[in-house]
RNA sequence: GCCCCAAUAGCUCAGCUGGCAAGAGCGUUGCCGUGGUAAGGCAGAGGUCACGCGUUCGAAUCGCGUUUGGGGCUCCA
């Protein structure tokens, strides 16, 4: 029996002795192309070449000569040469050579290289018999990227492909790419009226009615969560004076990706985050320990200037708005705090069926605070973490400049993974802003802070969400729960009946009297993936009830309408 | 920001080895039809071919630049 982990490193030998055939490929069409490092990836593989950029037609020769290869059916001949030989063999690669040097100062005194024919590589292995076993390669992605990925090195090209033992994998595996791009929330969001983008505005989303549906309704489950949970809702200004910003330290650690401008002469920046403005609200009077725990959340929108070549639908844009809060707190109440947000976001992800994961990153290069205070903030996420039997992975100097964070991983129905909550604890900002409350003993103290959101954006989890549904949200995120249709002129009145009982329920409903056929303005509403399409004709008139269509097609004839509207607001609830 | 690719009607796309008036389907508008669970028929409107500059007798088509989008790199909510 194969099981699963041999299939993977099956997989791993197919591709990155696929790596070395793209490489041969190249080596065979540019001669002084310089081979780097190319291995196998999650998906495929890819091979770093010094060379000239690889454009459409570059790509195609490329793509023939492996056929070529392929073909041939070229053996894989491994040989174990001393340092010194190998040293000798990549004279010409300023790139091998310095890998060889690695190995060497790893302790090495042979390295391995891999043949076929005249070609050769250094490599540890292992690899497929001959090129032939490979049934199917080919190039998919080119990118420019720099040698050990610091800009301050030279571009290489990074040429990324795929192969399978046969072709129907190979077209199978292309099949599955086409079935995700039918979910792309950019095309969904387009088709169902939920959003655009702009050239007037790069980065930054323009939300319609049916978009902002969800997003509304997404605020206002959260806001009932944390009503719960005794949170108080703030709202702070978009633009401040660029002072509290060199105060926060977002000026120093920040400005890079901040917009500024000017109000009278005095320079100003556009919040990037909600936090300062935050620490100016809890300045604003004297607190005492009875007040704390003190839980301040804002909904509030943030402005970033991201990099033009990252942003990507709603996945990443410039202005967002976060679901943001902020926990005052005495030092022995962090743990109790962070098990209530833990405890928090799993309600929330659960609610829309995501499974989630931890990480934890640690302090930075260019913290704020000393190693001690670092220490305790990372013990204590982490303790929590242990306590609460979570596993987690460590993400060494990931960090906030201000505090070590927990980040929230949830993984949707395709199997993708994204970044969404997050924890920070932050025993800086409330020194930099001199936050204080008065304990027990009646002097002054300063309170830890803690940030937390559990969307991260609404935008990107809009995003996330229409992809993990394709658009086929819960009854309560509908934008449009029930489309109502009439069959025939003479039910034009019971259709206008049925929507405004509908209407006066508080359900989101829209009536289709268009002269179009049924089955059009089915269709219609099935492409807008509508919940519930309830259908009114002659028959229904008669008995006075309701026909309904669900989104999956299941039919159900002569329903009471009472009935049905008390089934559909429980299910909303 | 860097590398590759792209931009033609509201949407999806054809045309692009330079050459009559710029093409289709969907959508939209009007008329006819009055329908029973995924597209009824006919007709009309709709485009400075992203923008700017150039090459040319002539540019949607070729070149350069800009903008925006896509896929990567890097970064991140």
């Amino acid at each position: 029996m194969v099981t699963n982990l041999e299939e993977k490193t099956q997989k791993k030998i197919l591709w990155h002795s696929s790596a070395h055939i793209l490489a041969m490929a190249v080596k065979r069409l540019y001669p002084d192309a310089k081979l780097t490092i190319g291995p196998a990836i999650e998906n495929g593989f890819y091979y770093d070449i010094d060379m000239q950029a690889v454009t459409d037609e570059i790509k195609q020769k490329i793509q023939n000569e492996i056929d070529k290869i392929i073909k041939e059916n070229i053996k894989f001949v491994k040989e174990e040469i001393t340092i010194d030989k190998a040293r000798q063999m990549f004279s010409d690669n300023a790139y091998k050579l310095e890998m060889i040097e690695e190995l060497e100062k790893a302790g090495e005194r042979q390295v391995c290289i891999y043949k076929n024919n005249d070609f050769f590589d250094l490599c540890k292995g292992p690899h497929i018999k001959s090129t032939g076993v490979v049934g199917a390669l080919k190039l998919t992605k080119i990118s420019g990227v720099y040698w050990r990925a610091n800009s301050k090195n030279k571009m290489l090209q990074r040429i990324y492909g795929i192969s399978f033992p046969d072709k129907k994998q190979l077209r199978q595996y292309f099949d599955k790419i086409e079935q995700a791009k039918k979910r792309d929330h950019r095309k969904i969001g387009r088709e169902m009226d939920l959003f655009s983008f702009h050239d007037e505005g790069a980065g930054f989303p323009f939300f319609h009615n049916n978009g902002m549906i969800i997003k509304n309704e997404l605020i206002k489950f959260l806001r009932k969560e944390h009503n719960k949970m005794h949170y108080q809702e703030i709202q702070t200004p978009i633009i401040l004076d660029k002072k509290l910003w060199v105060q926060s330290g977002h000026w120093d650690h920040f400005r890079e990706n901040m917009y500024f401008t000017k109000i009278d002469d005095v320079d100003c920046a556009i919040k990037p985050m909600n936090c300062p403005g935050g620490m100016l609200v809890y300045r604003e009077k004297v607190h005492s320990y009875r007040e704390l725990p003190l839980r301040i959340g804002e909904f509030g929108l943030v402005h970033r200037h991201e990099l033009s070549g990252v942003l990507a639908g709603l996945f990443r844009v410039r202005c967002f708005t976060q679901d943001d809060a902020h926990i005052f707190m005495e030092e022995n109440q962090i743990k109790q705090e962070i098990v209530g947000v833990i405890d928090l976001v799993d309600k929330i992800y659960k609610k829309f069926g995501f499974d989630w994961n931890v990480e934890l990153s640690t302090k930075p290069e260019n913290p704020f605070g000393s190693d001690e205070i670092w220490e305790i903030s990372t013990n204590s996420l982490e303790s929590v973490l242990k306590e609460k039997n979570i596993n987690y992975k460590i993400n060494k100097g990931d960090g906030a400049f201000y505090g070590p964070k927990i980040d929230f991983h949830i993984k949707d129905c395709i199997g993708r993974n994204w970044q969404c909550g997050t924890i920070q604890l932050d025993f800086t900002m409330p020194e930099k802003f001199n936050l204080e409350y008065v304990g027990k003993d009646n002097a002054k103290h300063r309170p830890v802070m803690l940030h937390r959101t559990i969307y991260g954006s609404l935008e990107r989890f809009m995003g996330i969400l229409i992809e993990h549904y394709a658009g086929k949200f819960p009854l309560w995120l509908a934008p449009i729960q029930v489309k109502i249709i009439n069959v025939g002129l003479d039910s034009v009145k019971y259709a206008n009946k049925i929507y405004k009982i509908f209407f006066d329920n508080n359900i989101r409903v829209e009536v289709d009297l268009r002269d179009e056929s049924v089955g059009y303005k089915i269709r219609d509403a099935q492409n807008m993936k509508i919940p519930y399409i309830v259908v009114v004709g002659e028959n229904e008139i008669k008995e006075n009830t309701i026909t309904i269509r669900t989104r999956d097609k299941k039919i159900q004839k002569n329903i009471k309408i009472d009935e049905f509207i008390e089934n559909i607001l429980n299910e909303i609830k």
